[in-house]
DNA sequence: GTCAATACCATTGACGCCCATGATTACCCA
DNA sequence: TGGGTAATCATGGGCGTCAATGGTATTGAC
Protein backbone atom coordinates (compact mmCIF):
# COMPACT_ATOMS: atom_id res chain seq x y z
CA UNK A 1 0.00 0.00 0.00
CA UNK A 2 3.35 2.30 0.28
CA UNK A 3 2.14 4.96 2.67
CA UNK A 4 2.73 4.64 6.92
CA UNK A 5 -0.63 5.42 8.54
CA UNK A 6 -2.02 5.43 12.16
CA UNK A 7 -0.02 5.31 15.45
CA UNK A 8 0.98 2.28 17.40
CA UNK A 9 1.81 2.06 20.77
CA UNK A 10 4.41 -1.02 21.87
CA UNK A 11 6.27 -2.08 24.89
CA UNK A 12 10.08 -2.28 25.01
CA UNK A 13 11.12 -5.27 26.78
CA UNK A 14 13.81 -5.82 29.24
CA UNK A 15 16.11 -6.55 26.26
CA UNK A 16 15.53 -2.81 24.26
CA UNK A 17 13.65 -4.55 21.60
CA UNK A 18 10.35 -4.16 20.12
CA UNK A 19 8.00 -4.88 17.41
CA UNK A 20 7.49 -2.59 14.69
CA UNK A 21 4.01 -2.34 13.55
CA UNK A 22 2.85 -5.34 11.17
CA UNK A 23 1.44 -2.99 8.83
CA UNK A 24 4.52 -0.18 8.73
CA UNK A 25 6.46 -3.95 8.19
CA UNK A 26 3.86 -4.42 5.05
CA UNK A 27 4.62 -1.02 3.37
CA UNK A 28 8.57 -1.89 4.25
CA UNK A 29 7.98 -5.57 2.96
CA UNK A 30 8.95 -4.53 -0.88
CA UNK A 31 12.53 -3.20 -0.01
CA UNK A 32 15.36 -5.09 -0.29
CA UNK A 33 16.62 -4.33 3.05
CA UNK A 34 13.91 -6.39 6.03
CA UNK A 35 14.17 -3.42 8.46
CA UNK A 36 14.18 0.20 9.39
CA UNK A 37 16.32 3.21 9.02
CA UNK A 38 16.18 5.43 12.46
CA UNK A 39 17.79 8.46 12.77
CA UNK A 40 17.35 10.96 15.88
CA UNK A 41 14.61 14.08 15.03
CA UNK A 42 16.62 17.29 14.63
CA UNK A 43 13.77 18.74 15.74
CA UNK A 44 12.13 16.93 17.91
CA UNK A 45 12.60 14.65 21.09
CA UNK A 46 11.70 11.44 18.46
CA UNK A 47 13.23 9.38 16.22
CA UNK A 48 12.79 9.42 12.59
CA UNK A 49 12.25 6.63 10.49
CA UNK A 50 11.81 5.41 7.29
CA UNK A 51 12.84 2.66 4.44
CA UNK A 52 15.91 2.46 2.62
CA UNK A 53 14.23 4.43 -0.51
CA UNK A 54 13.50 7.28 1.12
CA UNK A 55 17.08 7.90 1.95
CA UNK A 56 18.09 7.59 -1.36
CA UNK A 57 15.68 10.42 -2.24
CA UNK A 58 16.94 12.08 0.36
CA UNK A 59 20.96 11.42 -1.38
CA UNK A 60 19.51 12.94 -3.99
CA UNK A 61 17.74 15.97 -3.08
CA UNK A 62 20.88 16.67 -0.76
CA UNK A 63 22.80 16.64 -4.24
CA UNK A 64 20.47 19.86 -5.43
CA UNK A 65 22.93 21.57 -2.78
CA UNK A 66 26.05 22.28 -3.75
CA UNK A 67 28.64 19.57 -3.26
CA UNK A 68 30.68 21.05 -0.72
CA UNK A 69 28.18 23.41 0.83
CA UNK A 70 27.79 23.98 4.59
CA UNK A 71 24.18 22.89 3.98
CA UNK A 72 25.21 19.85 2.72
CA UNK A 73 27.73 18.83 5.25
CA UNK A 74 25.11 19.90 8.27
CA UNK A 75 22.42 17.74 6.61
CA UNK A 76 24.95 15.28 6.18
CA UNK A 77 25.51 15.01 9.55
CA UNK A 78 22.40 14.88 11.05
CA UNK A 79 20.99 12.58 8.65
CA UNK A 80 23.46 10.29 7.26
CA UNK A 81 26.06 9.89 9.77
CA UNK A 82 22.98 9.24 12.60
CA UNK A 83 21.11 7.20 10.32
CA UNK A 84 20.90 3.36 11.99
CA UNK A 85 19.79 0.49 9.69
CA UNK A 86 18.06 -1.33 11.87
CA UNK A 87 16.89 -4.73 10.78
CA UNK A 88 13.79 -7.44 12.50
CA UNK A 89 14.26 -10.67 13.48
CA UNK A 90 12.10 -13.69 12.86
CA UNK A 91 9.11 -11.88 15.28
CA UNK A 92 9.49 -8.43 13.51
CA UNK A 93 11.14 -6.80 16.01
CA UNK A 94 13.91 -4.17 16.49
CA UNK A 95 16.76 -3.30 18.72
CA UNK A 96 16.84 0.05 19.85
CA UNK A 97 19.72 1.59 20.23
CA UNK A 98 20.88 3.24 23.60
CA UNK A 99 21.29 6.24 22.97
CA UNK A 100 18.51 6.36 20.32
CA UNK A 101 16.16 5.40 23.22
CA UNK A 102 17.68 8.54 25.44
CA UNK A 103 17.20 11.29 22.36
CA UNK A 104 13.58 10.67 22.60
CA UNK A 105 13.31 9.75 26.08
CA UNK A 106 11.98 6.02 25.40
CA UNK A 107 11.41 3.72 28.44
CA UNK A 108 9.53 0.79 28.34
CA UNK A 109 7.18 1.66 25.94
CA UNK A 110 6.83 4.16 22.08
CA UNK A 111 4.99 5.33 19.72
CA UNK A 112 5.51 4.64 15.93
CA UNK A 113 3.87 7.25 14.56
CA UNK A 114 2.96 7.13 11.10
CA UNK A 115 3.76 10.17 8.65
CA UNK A 116 2.78 9.17 5.26
CA UNK A 117 6.25 8.36 3.87
CA UNK A 118 8.00 8.17 6.99
CA UNK A 119 7.13 7.48 10.40
CA UNK A 120 8.60 8.50 13.86
CA UNK A 121 9.16 6.71 16.82
CA UNK A 122 8.27 8.23 20.11
CA UNK A 123 7.76 8.23 24.20
CA UNK A 124 4.00 7.90 23.89
CA UNK A 125 3.49 10.63 26.55
CA UNK A 126 5.66 13.43 25.02
CA UNK A 127 3.89 12.40 21.29
CA UNK A 128 0.63 12.69 23.55
CA UNK A 129 1.52 16.59 24.67
CA UNK A 130 3.03 17.22 21.37
CA UNK A 131 0.11 16.24 19.33
CA UNK A 132 -2.19 18.17 21.69
CA UNK A 133 -0.10 20.92 21.00
CA UNK A 134 -0.64 20.83 17.55
CA UNK A 135 -4.57 20.02 17.78
CA UNK A 136 -4.88 22.95 19.70
CA UNK A 137 -3.22 24.93 16.84
CA UNK A 138 -5.13 23.85 14.28
CA UNK A 139 -8.06 24.35 16.07
CA UNK A 140 -7.14 28.44 16.41
CA UNK A 141 -5.65 27.97 12.49
CA UNK A 142 -7.62 25.79 10.40
CA UNK A 143 -4.54 24.06 8.27
CA UNK A 144 -4.93 24.36 3.96
CA UNK A 145 -3.58 21.96 1.62
CA UNK A 146 -4.21 22.69 -1.83
CA UNK A 147 -5.04 19.24 -3.18
CA UNK A 148 -2.74 19.02 -6.58
CA UNK A 149 -5.01 17.47 -9.27
CA UNK A 150 -6.03 13.67 -9.53
CA UNK A 151 -3.11 12.22 -11.20
CA UNK A 152 -4.73 11.43 -14.96
CA UNK A 153 -5.07 8.26 -15.78
CA UNK A 154 -3.67 8.08 -19.08
CA UNK A 155 0.09 8.63 -18.76
CA UNK A 156 1.29 12.27 -20.80
CA UNK A 157 2.65 12.23 -24.28
CA UNK B 1 -19.46 5.63 -10.04
CA UNK B 2 -16.87 6.96 -8.15
CA UNK B 3 -18.58 9.60 -5.79
CA UNK B 4 -19.93 9.33 -2.18
CA UNK B 5 -23.77 10.54 -2.10
CA UNK B 6 -25.92 10.32 0.16
CA UNK B 7 -26.37 9.05 3.77
CA UNK B 8 -26.95 6.08 5.54
CA UNK B 9 -27.43 5.26 9.09
CA UNK B 10 -26.24 1.95 10.42
CA UNK B 11 -25.68 0.05 13.54
CA UNK B 12 -22.86 -0.24 15.37
CA UNK B 13 -23.05 -3.98 17.01
CA UNK B 14 -21.72 -4.99 20.38
CA UNK B 15 -18.14 -6.08 18.67
CA UNK B 16 -18.12 -1.91 17.50
CA UNK B 17 -18.69 -3.39 14.08
CA UNK B 18 -20.84 -1.38 11.49
CA UNK B 19 -21.29 -2.12 7.97
CA UNK B 20 -20.13 0.04 5.51
CA UNK B 21 -23.01 0.70 2.96
CA UNK B 22 -23.01 -1.27 -0.31
CA UNK B 23 -22.63 1.81 -2.30
CA UNK B 24 -19.62 3.23 -0.46
CA UNK B 25 -18.37 -0.21 -0.66
CA UNK B 26 -18.35 -0.14 -4.38
CA UNK B 27 -17.29 2.95 -4.41
CA UNK B 28 -13.90 2.12 -2.80
CA UNK B 29 -13.57 -1.39 -4.91
CA UNK B 30 -11.86 -0.45 -7.59
CA UNK B 31 -8.75 0.26 -4.68
CA UNK B 32 -5.99 -2.43 -4.00
CA UNK B 33 -6.69 -1.21 -0.10
CA UNK B 34 -10.56 -3.05 0.41
CA UNK B 35 -11.11 -1.09 3.43
CA UNK B 36 -11.77 2.82 4.27
CA UNK B 37 -9.37 5.26 5.64
CA UNK B 38 -10.80 7.13 8.86
CA UNK B 39 -9.51 9.88 11.00
CA UNK B 40 -10.91 12.51 13.49
CA UNK B 41 -11.80 15.35 11.64
CA UNK B 42 -9.79 18.19 13.67
CA UNK B 43 -12.86 20.74 12.84
CA UNK B 44 -15.93 19.01 13.79
CA UNK B 45 -17.18 16.05 16.27
CA UNK B 46 -17.06 13.54 13.31
CA UNK B 47 -14.69 11.02 11.78
CA UNK B 48 -13.21 11.73 8.10
CA UNK B 49 -13.30 8.69 5.50
CA UNK B 50 -12.02 8.32 2.64
CA UNK B 51 -10.10 5.65 0.24
CA UNK B 52 -6.34 5.11 -0.06
CA UNK B 53 -6.17 7.15 -3.51
CA UNK B 54 -7.37 10.27 -1.78
CA UNK B 55 -4.75 9.62 1.17
CA UNK B 56 -1.80 9.25 -1.90
CA UNK B 57 -3.17 12.52 -2.94
CA UNK B 58 -2.76 14.31 0.22
CA UNK B 59 0.68 12.97 0.60
CA UNK B 60 1.69 13.57 -2.67
CA UNK B 61 0.40 17.43 -1.88
CA UNK B 62 1.82 17.71 1.01
CA UNK B 63 5.77 16.53 -0.59
CA UNK B 64 5.23 20.09 -2.21
CA UNK B 65 5.88 21.34 1.33
CA UNK B 66 9.56 21.36 2.40
CA UNK B 67 10.41 17.91 3.67
CA UNK B 68 10.93 19.60 6.94
CA UNK B 69 8.83 22.34 7.41
CA UNK B 70 6.84 22.58 10.43
CA UNK B 71 3.17 22.91 8.22
CA UNK B 72 4.27 19.32 6.81
CA UNK B 73 5.09 18.27 10.34
CA UNK B 74 1.68 19.41 11.28
CA UNK B 75 -0.06 18.36 8.80
CA UNK B 76 1.13 15.02 8.94
CA UNK B 77 0.31 14.47 12.84
CA UNK B 78 -3.31 15.67 12.29
CA UNK B 79 -3.43 13.22 9.46
CA UNK B 80 -1.70 10.25 8.55
CA UNK B 81 -0.40 9.63 12.24
CA UNK B 82 -4.51 9.89 13.15
CA UNK B 83 -5.55 7.79 10.13
CA UNK B 84 -6.40 4.31 10.75
CA UNK B 85 -6.64 1.72 7.84
CA UNK B 86 -9.83 -0.35 8.76
CA UNK B 87 -10.24 -3.45 6.28
CA UNK B 88 -13.86 -4.72 6.16
CA UNK B 89 -14.23 -7.88 6.39
CA UNK B 90 -16.28 -10.34 4.08
CA UNK B 91 -19.75 -9.33 4.74
CA UNK B 92 -18.47 -5.62 4.40
CA UNK B 93 -17.92 -4.01 8.01
CA UNK B 94 -15.28 -1.90 9.74
CA UNK B 95 -14.20 -2.23 13.13
CA UNK B 96 -14.69 1.29 14.77
CA UNK B 97 -11.67 1.68 17.11
CA UNK B 98 -12.87 2.99 20.77
CA UNK B 99 -11.38 7.09 20.37
CA UNK B 100 -12.61 7.43 17.16
CA UNK B 101 -16.00 6.12 18.23
CA UNK B 102 -15.49 8.75 21.62
CA UNK B 103 -14.61 11.71 19.72
CA UNK B 104 -17.44 11.42 17.36
CA UNK B 105 -19.88 10.57 20.85
CA UNK B 106 -20.62 7.44 18.50
CA UNK B 107 -22.37 4.68 20.33
CA UNK B 108 -25.01 2.34 18.93
CA UNK B 109 -25.68 3.94 15.14
CA UNK B 110 -23.84 5.95 13.17
CA UNK B 111 -24.20 8.18 9.92
CA UNK B 112 -22.18 7.72 6.81
CA UNK B 113 -22.16 10.85 4.83
CA UNK B 114 -21.54 11.55 0.87
CA UNK B 115 -19.20 14.48 0.58
CA UNK B 116 -18.28 13.66 -2.82
CA UNK B 117 -14.57 12.59 -3.01
CA UNK B 118 -14.68 11.58 1.06
CA UNK B 119 -17.36 10.99 3.20
CA UNK B 120 -17.48 11.51 6.74
CA UNK B 121 -18.94 9.28 9.78
CA UNK B 122 -21.13 10.73 12.49
CA UNK B 123 -23.16 10.37 15.46
CA UNK B 124 -26.70 10.41 13.56
CA UNK B 125 -28.07 13.12 16.46
CA UNK B 126 -25.27 15.11 15.95
CA UNK B 127 -25.26 14.69 12.09
CA UNK B 128 -29.03 16.13 12.34
CA UNK B 129 -28.05 19.33 14.56
CA UNK B 130 -25.14 20.28 12.48
CA UNK B 131 -26.97 19.75 9.31
CA UNK B 132 -29.86 21.89 10.47
CA UNK B 133 -26.98 24.57 11.49
CA UNK B 134 -25.58 24.07 7.72
CA UNK B 135 -28.74 24.69 6.17
CA UNK B 136 -29.81 27.72 8.11
CA UNK B 137 -26.48 29.48 7.09
CA UNK B 138 -27.53 28.65 3.10
CA UNK B 139 -30.41 30.08 3.86
CA UNK B 140 -28.44 33.59 5.19
CA UNK B 141 -25.72 33.22 3.02
CA UNK B 142 -26.48 31.29 -0.55
CA UNK B 143 -22.96 29.77 -1.22
CA UNK B 144 -21.86 29.71 -4.60
CA UNK B 145 -19.72 27.13 -6.42
CA UNK B 146 -17.75 28.60 -10.30
CA UNK B 147 -18.23 25.57 -12.07
CA UNK B 148 -15.52 24.08 -14.22
CA UNK B 149 -15.96 23.44 -18.01
CA UNK B 150 -16.86 19.93 -18.82
CA UNK B 151 -13.73 18.10 -19.38
CA UNK B 152 -13.68 17.50 -23.28
CA UNK B 153 -14.31 13.71 -23.72
CA UNK B 154 -11.75 12.90 -26.22
CA UNK B 155 -8.93 10.81 -25.67
CA UNK B 156 -5.44 11.96 -26.13
CA UNK B 157 -4.02 11.14 -29.92
C1' DG C 1 34.77 -16.92 30.02
C1' DT C 2 31.70 -13.25 29.82
C1' DC C 3 28.58 -10.54 27.52
C1' DA C 4 25.62 -9.33 23.94
C1' DA C 5 23.08 -10.26 19.88
C1' DT C 6 19.89 -13.21 17.67
C1' DA C 7 17.27 -17.26 16.80
C1' DC C 8 13.71 -20.27 18.78
C1' DC C 9 9.54 -21.31 21.48
C1' DA C 10 5.35 -20.54 24.10
C1' DT C 11 1.33 -17.72 25.63
C1' DT C 12 -2.65 -14.71 25.13
C1' DG C 13 -5.74 -11.71 23.48
C1' DA C 14 -7.52 -9.08 19.73
C1' DC C 15 -9.20 -9.30 15.28
C1' DG C 16 -10.49 -11.54 10.89
C1' DC C 17 -13.24 -15.25 8.87
C1' DC C 18 -17.10 -18.21 8.74
C1' DC C 19 -21.96 -19.37 9.21
C1' DA C 20 -26.77 -18.18 10.13
C1' DT C 21 -30.86 -15.07 10.04
C1' DG C 22 -34.03 -11.43 8.84
C1' DA C 23 -35.50 -7.80 6.06
C1' DT C 24 -35.64 -5.18 2.14
C1' DT C 25 -35.21 -4.68 -2.70
C1' DA C 26 -34.89 -5.97 -7.36
C1' DC C 27 -36.37 -9.02 -10.80
C1' DC C 28 -39.16 -12.20 -13.38
C1' DC C 29 -43.15 -14.13 -15.17
C1' DA C 30 -47.83 -15.17 -15.50
C1' DT D 1 -49.98 -5.18 -12.98
C1' DG D 2 -49.57 -8.04 -9.22
C1' DG D 3 -47.59 -11.79 -6.93
C1' DG D 4 -43.96 -14.66 -6.11
C1' DT D 5 -39.10 -15.55 -6.00
C1' DA D 6 -34.34 -14.72 -5.87
C1' DA D 7 -30.66 -11.77 -4.67
C1' DT D 8 -28.56 -8.39 -1.92
C1' DC D 9 -27.65 -6.26 2.29
C1' DA D 10 -27.54 -5.40 7.20
C1' DT D 11 -26.95 -7.76 11.54
C1' DG D 12 -25.62 -11.22 15.29
C1' DG D 13 -22.62 -14.68 17.22
C1' DG D 14 -18.83 -18.49 17.45
C1' DC D 15 -14.27 -19.84 16.38
C1' DG D 16 -9.59 -19.92 14.43
C1' DT D 17 -5.46 -17.33 13.36
C1' DC D 18 -1.96 -14.12 13.78
C1' DA D 19 0.37 -10.24 15.95
C1' DA D 20 2.40 -8.69 20.13
C1' DT D 21 4.96 -10.05 24.07
C1' DG D 22 7.88 -12.55 27.37
C1' DG D 23 11.20 -16.02 28.19
C1' DT D 24 14.99 -19.42 27.04
C1' DA D 25 18.74 -21.26 24.34
C1' DT D 26 22.47 -20.81 21.13
C1' DT D 27 25.91 -18.51 18.70
C1' DG D 28 29.64 -15.45 18.09
C1' DA D 29 32.79 -11.71 19.41
C1' DC D 30 36.05 -9.71 22.48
Amino acid sequence: MGLFLSTFVNKVDRKGRVSVPASFRATLSVQPFQGIIAYRSFAHACIEGCGMDFMERLSDSAQNLDAFSPEQDDLSALIFADARQLAWDPEGRILLPEDVMAHAGITESCAFVGKGQTFQIWEPESYRAAEAEIRARALANRPTLPLRPKAPSQEPR
